[in-house]
Parts: C-alpha cells; sequence; structure tokens
RNA sequence: GGAAAGGUGGCCGAGUUGGCUUAAGGCGCACGCUUGGAAAGCGUGUGUAGGCUAACACCUACCGCGGGUUCGAAUCCCGCCCUUUCCGCCA
C-alpha cells in the first residue's frame, strides 16, 4: 500500500517500477501525476475505511454475544415450559438485552453502509499489462489494419453523403426530439439493420456467442452492478417516477442477467452477443462531436459479453477483441487497436482495447469499439460467483468483460466514408449485400 | 387498474393454536463400499454471508424484501416486491 511519503518519483520502489513499466516518455512526471492522486485514493478512502471496518467488526462481535446469550436463555425457556416449570424470571434482563441488539444492528448496518459508500467510489486496479500514464496520449496503438485509401477528389463526410442520398434526416430528428437524434430512410434505414443483422450472424454463428434480447430499461440495483452508478448517474436518462433507467449499453442488463447467482464452473465460458439501443445523455461532451452521427443520445450497437475463470480472462479478452475485429475485417475497413493507458482507463476496467476505425473526413481514426477485461469487479458488486461440482469447492468470483461489436451507427458512418466514390455514390461492401437484398451501391 | 392464491435450502415438499425444526422427508449431486464393469443397494457428505481462529472447531445471521409485536417469529401484524389465475385495458 502507498503511504503518503512514498508519492514521489524518487521513492525506491517506484523507481523500480517505473523501469518495469518502461514508459520512455517524461517518466518522473507521469509518475509523480500517478502517485498523487494513488495518495490522494488512499488518504480519502482506504485509511477511513480501514478504521470503519475495525469499528464495523467490534460492533458485530458484541452484537453476535449477545444473540448467542440470547438463544441460550430462550432454550432454557422453551425447556422449562416444555416440563411446565415457572421460567418467568428469565425473562427479566432479555427485554434489555434485545433492545442492545437492536441498537447493534443499527450500529453495524450504518458502518457497513459507510464501508460500501467508499468501496463503491473507489475505481477498479489496473492490470500489470496496461500502460502507465495520466491520459489518452500515453495509449498505446496494439497493431493496424487495411490501409486508408486515397481518394483522388474532396471526401464528403457522412453527413452530406446521407443527406444528398436521401438515405438520413437529421433537420426532421430535430424537430421530432431534438439535438443528437438521427432519422434514417429507405436504404439507410435498411443498411443500419443489415449492419445489425451481420454482427449477430457473424458472432453466433462463427464466433459461438449466444444472441439474447434484453430488456432496454433496467433498475438501479443493475446499474450499481456494472458500474454506472452510484459515480455516472449524471451520463443516464432516468425515467420520470421510478427508479428505472435506460440502458447505456447491453453491458448493464446482460452482465446483470446472472447477479446474486452461483455459476456452475462447468457452464464457463459464457459468451453472450446482444443487439440493443443505447441511450446516453453525453452530459460534459458539448461541442464535441455536434455534427452527425458520431455522438447520439440514441444509437444501435451489438455488444459481446462474457463471464469466465479468472484464471481465462485475459485469454478470453484477446479472443473477444479479435471477434469484434473481424467484423471490419470482413467489411473491409481500415482500423487500428489501441491499448488504453492506466490514465485514460474507464472507471470499471482492469485493462481496455479501444478499436478505431479510419474516417476519411476527419482523416483520423475514431472509436468504434471498446473491449474490456472487468476481471472480478463487476462481478464483486453484482455478486456473480461460481463453483466447481465438487463437494468441497470453494465459490469464487467470476470475470466479466465485454466489448462492443460493433457501435452500429458508427459503422455506418464509416461504410458510407470510406466506400464512396466521386459521384457521391456509396459501394455496399460485398459481406452485406446478402443483407440488403443484393444492392451494391447506394445511389441518390 | 381491480380480485384471488402463493413465494421455504440445487429441485420437489413438510412445517400457520409462536419455543425439542437454527428448517423434517424425498429427489438430485459428490465421495466411499459393493461389482469383471455398470445399475441397484448400503454408508457418508452436500447452502450463503459474516465473526473468531495458524488451522480444525466454534459462534451469528439468512425460510421473497423491509419494518413491528414478543423473553423468543418460517409461524402473528403492517408495508413493499415478484409469480400464477380471473376481470378490465392494450401492441
Amino acid at each position: 500500500m502507498i503511504k503518503r511519503g512514498e508519492a514521489s518519483a524518487e521513492h525506491p520502489t517506484n523507481q523500480k517500477i517505473l523501469q518495469a513499466a518502461g514508459n520512455p516518455q517524461a517518466p518522473e512526471k507521469i509518475l509523480e501525476v500517478l502517485l498523487a492522486s494513488a495518495a490522494q485514493v488512499y488518504i480519502e478512502k482506504l485509511e477511513p475505511l480501514e478504521n470503519l471496518d475495525i469499528k464495523r467488526r467490534e460492533a458485530i462481535g458484541k452484537m453476535e454475544a449477545l444473540q448467542a446469550e440470547r438463544n441460550n436463555v430462550n432454550k432454557e425457556i422453551a425447556r422449562r415450559k416444555a416440563n411446565k416449570e415457572p421460567a418467568e424470571e428469565l425473562f427479566a434482563g432479555m427485554k434489555e438485552v434485545g433492545a442492545q441488539i437492536k441498537d447493534l444492528e443499527k450500529t453495524v448496518d450504518e458502518l457497513d453502509q459507510a464501508v460500501n459508500e467508499i468501496l463503491l467510489g473507489i475505481p477498479n486496479a489496473p492490470h500489470a499489462s496496461t500502460p502507465l500514464g495520466c491520459n489518452e496520449t500515453a495509449n498505446v496503438e496494439i497493431r493496424k489494419f487495411g490501409q486508408p485509401k486515397q481518394y483522388g477528389f474532396a471526401v464528403k463526410d457522412h453527413v452530406d453523403l446521407g443527406t444528398t442520398l436521401g438515405i438520413l434526416d437529421l433537420d426532421r430528428a430535430a424537430k421530432l426530439t431534438g439535438a443528437r437524434f438521427s432519422v434514417l430512410t429507405g436504404a439507410g434505414a435498411r443498411l443500419e439493420r443489415a449492419l445489425i443483422q451481420f454482427m449477430l450472424d457473424t458472432h453466433t454463428q462463427k464466433h459461438g456467442y449466444k444472441e439474447i434480447l434484453p430488456p432496454f430499461i433496467v433498475n438501479a440495483a443493475s446499474m450499481r452492478g456494472t458500474g454506472q452508478l452510484p459515480k455516472f448517474e449524471q451520463d443516464l436518462f432516468k425515467l420520470q417516477g421510478f427508479d428505472y433507467y435506460l440502458i447505456p449499453t447491453a453491458e448493464v442488463p446482460v452482465t446483470n442477467l446472472y447477479a446474486g447467482e452461483i455459476l456452475k464452473e462447468s457452464d464457463l465460458t459464457i459468451s453472450y452477443a446482444a443487439y440493443t439501443p443505447c441511450f446516453r445523455s453525453e452530459a460534459g461532451s458539448y461541442g464535441r462531436d455536434t455534427r452527425g452521427l458520431i455522438r447520439q443520445h440514441q444509437f444501435d450497437k451489438v455488444e459481446l459479453v462474457k463471464f469466465c475463470r479468472p484464471e481465462e480472462s485475459y485469454d478470453e479478452l484477446e479472443k473477444l477483441l479479435d471477434n469484434a475485429e473481424e467484423i471490419l475485417r470482413l467489411l473491409q475497413l481500415p482500423y487500428r487497436v489501441v491499448a488504453l493507458s492506466t490514465g485514460d482507463l474507464g472507471f470499471s476496467a482492469a485493462k481496455t482495447y479501444d478499436i478505431e476505425v479510419w474516417l476519411p473526413s476527419q482523416n483520423c481514426y475514431r472509436e468504434i469499439s471498446s473491449c474490456s477485461n472487468f476481471e472480478d469487479f463487476q462481478a464483486r458488486r453484482a455478486a456473480i460467483r461460481y463453483k466447481g461440482s465438487e463437494a468441497k469447492a470453494k465459490t469464487a468470483f467470476v470475470h466479466t468483460l465485454n466489448g462492443s461489436g460493433l457501435a452500429v451507427g458508427r459503422t455506418w458512418v464509416a461504410i458510407l466514408e470510406n466506400y464512396q466514390d466521386e459521384n457521391g455514390r456509396v459501394c455496399i461492401p460485398e459481406v452485406l449485400r446478402p443483407y440488403m437484398g443484393g444492392m451494391t451501391h447506394l445511389e441518390p
């Protein structure tokens, strides 16, 4: 555990960490930031946690001693009553004992809550293979697929292409609802549907996932289980008058499928592929990606979710990542894979790879999938465990993983932009044509 | 939305005049015996969480969830949730 005095790059232990990490970019600076935040976590969360836990154990010890006493007296009362002997003298002090137990129960309950509140606010610990860094600039590119095409003309973005083709209507979407919503029409709507079906078919038939269609609305307990609550309530749409939320990703209902359950070890690894719409308030992203379909309040996504044994989770992460990449390879869209650094990692993840697809109009790669291993972080919150069939088998937490396979809206964007020609026509990727009734091009 | 019935351990299923049930019995499962091998049979074991332990042991809590009555609640009272059936409404 990191103590206050150790939060500096000069500390010998930290020097070792630096060497091991092998990060060439101003290691002292990075370490300073990392250690400062680690020390802050320690002072604000872990130290109080320790004290609360000591108090909690004390209270539990006292409470259980009194409960044991009460049980013994009650047994004696029962025995005397059965033998028709008087027992009233034993009632005397027991009312007081009962009251004390009730008080201690309340104390324990309060301490439990205080401990939980702290625990729920502590992010997951990054895996050793996650690159060290303060932010996204420390992310590491793992590999690239395909070559961005050279276009001999001025490329259009998907908004221009879609509007001209008559398959995208953002103005009317704004009328219907507001900013960051869209209407797809004709071949545009069909392309969205084709992509969903193509992705689900590939993952279920080729990659062995089981298809699942969950609710698009979940309760607060489910949101806590996967880590969206309590910290990220402002990112969610909540239903007025209910303790219900619109899901921001299928990860929430699908991972919580087994909340509070103990799975058979022989059933692992369990792999699901789910299509759902996703709803995000995008609070705090005002002004970012305001044009087009890149950042919407509602978008379609096919999500991959796995439950597995702890020792297999990093192998499963690589497989899941490859399964997601396969969609882009089949669509022949150029992409790269990036390992997120500790500074860019989400709250719940121990390791995350982003897949970024090439967007000609922006002349850069943009995130189209995020594949993460949460280790037992979500499993602990949602109480998802497994157990072998042997008599003395121990129950343990599963590891959970998920990744987009893929974000459908952004895939739609990538196809329009990467497959456009000089005349504003869009060639439909070979693998999608069966889903598009044999159509080969989108044209005005 | 209205009415009725019900929610007990992996499953089935006892237990409702409160106290030898901190959960009978059965099925399933695991291990062992038996067998050439299997089945049957017999025996043993078989929940979760927490506390205390070096460990075994032991202790505490949990009979949908929460609260109440009581010396004591699976059992009585109140509220909520869920399931099933019927009615209404509805895609």
